[in-house]
DNA sequence: TCGCCCATGTAAGCCGTTACATGATTTA
DNA sequence: TAAATCATGTAACGGCTTACATGGGCGA
C-alpha cells in the first residue's frame, strides 16, 4: 500500500479519479472539466493533467482505450479501474487538512488605510460585482441542476448530490465575498453601515 | 520601473512591506506576524520570508538595522523607505487577480456519493466544529480591536481599519464554511434542511 | 485568412514546503 | 532533561504555471 501510495503525487489525481468515477473522460476531457463546479475548488492546466493520468494509468488506478477518429484527432479514454474506486474512497475516508488561503485582495484590504479611500472603494465595487456575477452562474447552475437530476439532488448516493453541495458551496462563497467587497466599499465611502 | 518591477518577485514581497508600513519588525518578527489577522489570508515560513527581505532591500524598498541583544540572537529590524512606501502604494492600485482557490475538502464532497453517508457526515460535521472555533476566534479578536482602536476601526485611513476589514472577511467566511458543513452533515444523515 | 476547437505531449522556471544547520536562554 | 523561544540563514524537492511543439478541421 505504501508503495501505490506514491503513485498519487498530489490532490490532482484524486479530482480525476472522481471525475472518471461519473464517466470515462479524455485527458482533454478532463482539463475541460476542470473548469466547471469541480473546478471552482480544484484546478489545473493540461501540461498537469496528462503526466498524472500516466502516473494513475503506472499506478493501476485508470486505465485508458485508444479512440481513433477519422476527423479529429485520435484520443485515450480513461475509465476507472476497480483499485482506483478503492483509492478514492480511501482517500474520502482520511482526513482532510485545512486549506491555506491566499488571496490578494484580502491582503490589500490589510494595508488599504494607505489607499486613496476613493479609488479603493470604486475597487472594492468591481470585485463585488465580479463575485456577483460567479453567484448568479451558481445560482442558475443550481437551477438547472433541479430540472436535470430532480429528486436524485437531495439523494446522497447519487452523483447528482455531489455537484450540488459543490454548487452551494460556490454560492455561499460568491455571496459572502460579494457582500464584504460591498461592505468594504461603503465603509470607504464614509456612509458606515454595521453596528459598531 | 520595469527593472524595479522585477524586485518583487511575488505578492509575498507586499505582504511584507504592509506589515512594515505599520512598524519595523525583524524577519523572525514577520514570520510571526505572519500567522495572525494577515496570515489567515498570506502565509510564508520564514525561510521565504528571509530571502525575500533581502531582495527588497537590493531594490532598496526596505532597510535594516542590526540591533545586537546580550541574552538573544542579534536582530536585523527592517523597515520601510520611501521607495517601498511608494511600491505599496502602486500595488494598491494596480488591478487585483482573482485567487484560484483549492480546497480539498470541497474535492471530496465532489464525490461524496460514494462515501459511507454516516462516516462522511461525521467528517463534515468535524469540519463545521473546526470552523466555528476559528470564527468565534476571530470574533473574540474583534472584540478585542475594538476595545483597542475604538472608534479608529471604522476611520479608512487609520491602520485598525485594515484589520478590521481583515478579521470582517475571515468572521464571513468562517461562517459560511462552518454552515455548509452543518448542512452538508444534515443532509447526508438524512434529515434535509433547505427548500428543494 | 485568421483564429478557435480538438488532442496530446515536453520543458523551463518559479513559488512554496520541508528539511538541514547553528546556538544561547528560558520554561516545564 | 527535554522542549520551546529567539534568530537567521541555505538546500532539496515538488507542484503548478507558462511556454514550446504539432497538426487537421471548422467557422467568422
Amino acid at each position: 500500500m505504501s508503495a501505490r501510495d506514491k503513485a498519487i503525487s498530489s490532490t490532482l489525481g484524486y479530482a480525476l479519479l472522481g471525475l472518471l468515477a461519473r464517466e470515462e473522460r479524455s485527458g482533454y476531457d478532463l482539463t475541460q472539466a476542470l473548469k466547471n463546479p469541480v473546478g471552482y475548488f480544484w484546478f489545473a492546466q493540461h501540461s498537469q493533467v496528462y503526466p498524472e493520468l500516466a502516473r494513475l494509468e503506472t499506478a493501476g488506478l485508470v486505465a485508458h482505450t485508444l479512440i481513433e477518429q477519422a476527423d479529429r484527432p485520435d484520443k485515450k479514454v480513461y475509465r476507472l479501474t476497480d483499485m482506483g474506486r478503492a483509492a478514492l474512497s480511501a482517500w474520502l475516508n482520511a482526513d482532510t487538512e485545512l486549506p491555506r488561503k491566499r488571496d490578494e485582495l484580502v491582503l490589500k484590504a490589510y494595508s488599504i488605510w494607505l489607499a486613496d479611500p476613493a479609488a479603493a472603494a470604486r475597487m472594492m465595487r468591481e470585485h463585488a460585482q465580479t463575485h456577483a456575477a460567479h453567484l448568479a452562474e451558481f445560482q442558475s447552475g443550481l437551477s438547472n441542476l433541479e430540472g436535470e437530476a430532480g429528486a436524485a439532488l437531495w439523494q446522497p448516493d447519487s452523483p447528482w448530490f455531489g455537484v450540488h453541495a459543490v454548487l452551494r458551496r460556490g454560492i455561499g462563497y460568491e455571496r459572502e465575498y460579494s457582500e464584504w467587497c460591498e461592505w468594504l466599499a461603503q465603509c470607504l465611502e464614509g456612509t458606515e453601515k454595521g453596528s459598531p
